[in-house]
DNA sequence: GGGGAGAGATGCCGC
DNA sequence: GCGGCATTTCTCCCC
């Protein structure tokens, strides 16, 4: 087994630099704040990111079996053939220890980044899509905001139907569930009462509903309409011909 | 700038083998499945795992900024000086490209970790405390079950009051928010009409809730009681008394 | 900083 | 597979 007392120094002053660190270990791992847990020895790939950001991940799954949020701070220690690895991050009361027993490989270096991820096919594009056609919803439908912040809560569309009634539109761009049909009732209510009108229409607009979710609509007099979020698979053609290539 | 070429047939052999590999690069990503997404040319950290999971991470953050899941398959080619990394997932209908301009560092192996993480504070362990110590929620409580998968729900604790009304407890380990009392409610509602009681009470049993939230829980009828997840801080004394060692 | 809601949410369990 | 729901959810946006 590797000597691991050289990275002691090597991963404090790649810390200290404020660098991007990267290692596979075997280790133990425990973790104390808003939960506690116990992580027996296994091999993993450790990642601390140049803002304090640790993630641990196990070699199968999406997401990582510890981790430490943005502003923590870590110290490294030596002692009896391994690595104590701690990191703190008092605001958030929240601490993890990892015992190290062998490194497998370690990279830290300076990474530049100043990239956004720009993204599409979200539901607030599906929200403005509706009010741009507006017969989506119904013929007659007269869109009046998307995505309105009010003291009533934050409402997909709001508009007026062909007879001027008060209608909220809920998007879902995947699967209308309980919750989105009780967000629903939740805003119908409150504008009804708010504004002291006897009827105030709710559509719930998403590709697919749960037939619990549609029986739930239906019983308080919602509506639904399927509609897919725009852009959904439009690239998937593109891939598809991709795959020619593959 | 480094020659690429040569990874084309590392980073496939790593694949094939069924390895872990952990890349640092510059690229380019685009993404298309359940949105698009486009992220320009800045240093990252891949990791591809051994169950088919890719993450690309940016060196700050918590979340990776792309990623695919598990079960998706990826091919690496080398052309114009450049390495073109595809990942896609055909039954998840998802595709990624990524575009590599220079690679950092490179590292692939075997990794071996059959553990699963023990957990502890979490809402199923706060119903299990309720039922294990009914006065915390009124004295003359008397639990029926914890954790139910009932027709008409999920029901964290379940039981009967001093009086006999059939009573209906709902955990969250954190802050109660607005979608806590509609869940609540949901519940009360369905068991009313399931049972054709005349009452059924509701509580919300949280370490703390929001303004809006409590005023719904009362408008509504339901009440609230502050209760913390079990062993939510017990640790945090012990981190603190380790600080010393910092 | 808290509240409210979306997310390419993920993961778990039950049917 | 879908459904319902917790999550050390995370993140964004607004107050």
């Amino acid at each position: 087994m590797a000597d691991l007392s050289k990275y002691e120094i090597i991963i404090n002053h790649a810390l200290e630099r404020r660098e991007s660190v990267v290692f596979g270990c075997n280790c133990t791992i425990r973790y104390s704040g808003r939960a506690e847990s116990y992580l027996a020895a296994g091999d993993r790939i450790v990642v601390i990111k140049q803002d304090g950001t640790l993630l641990v991940h196990q070699p199968e799954g999406s997401t990582p079996a510890n981790y430490m949020k943005n502003g923590s701070s870590h110290t490294v220690n030596f002692r009896d053939a391994k690595i104590y690895f701690k990191s703190q991050n008092l605001d958030l009361k929240e601490f993890m220890d990892i015992e190290i027993f062998n490194i497998y490989f370690y990279h830290s270096q300076r990474l530049d980044d100043d990239q956004m991820l720009e993204i599409a096919g979200t539901e607030e594009d599906m929200a403005k899509m509706l009010f741009n056609e507006p017969s989506l919803i119904e013929e007659g439908f007269r869109p009046l905001s998307t995505e309105e912040h009010t003291k009533y809560g934050f409402i997909d569309l709001f508009g007026y139907d062909k007879d001027s009634v008060l209608t909220v539109v809920e998007c879902k761009r995947y699967n209308g569930d309980l919750s989105a049909v009780t967000q629903l009732r939740r805003y119908v209510e409150k504008i009804k009462d708010a504004k002291g009108l006897e009827r105030v229409r709710g559509i719930l607009a998403c590709p697919k509903i749960s037939s619990h979710a549609l029986k739930m609509l239906q019983d308080w007099g919602f509506e639904f309409r399927m509609i897919n979020p725009p852009n959904y698979l439009e690239r998937y053609d593109k891939g598809q011909r991709k795959l020619e290539g593959f």
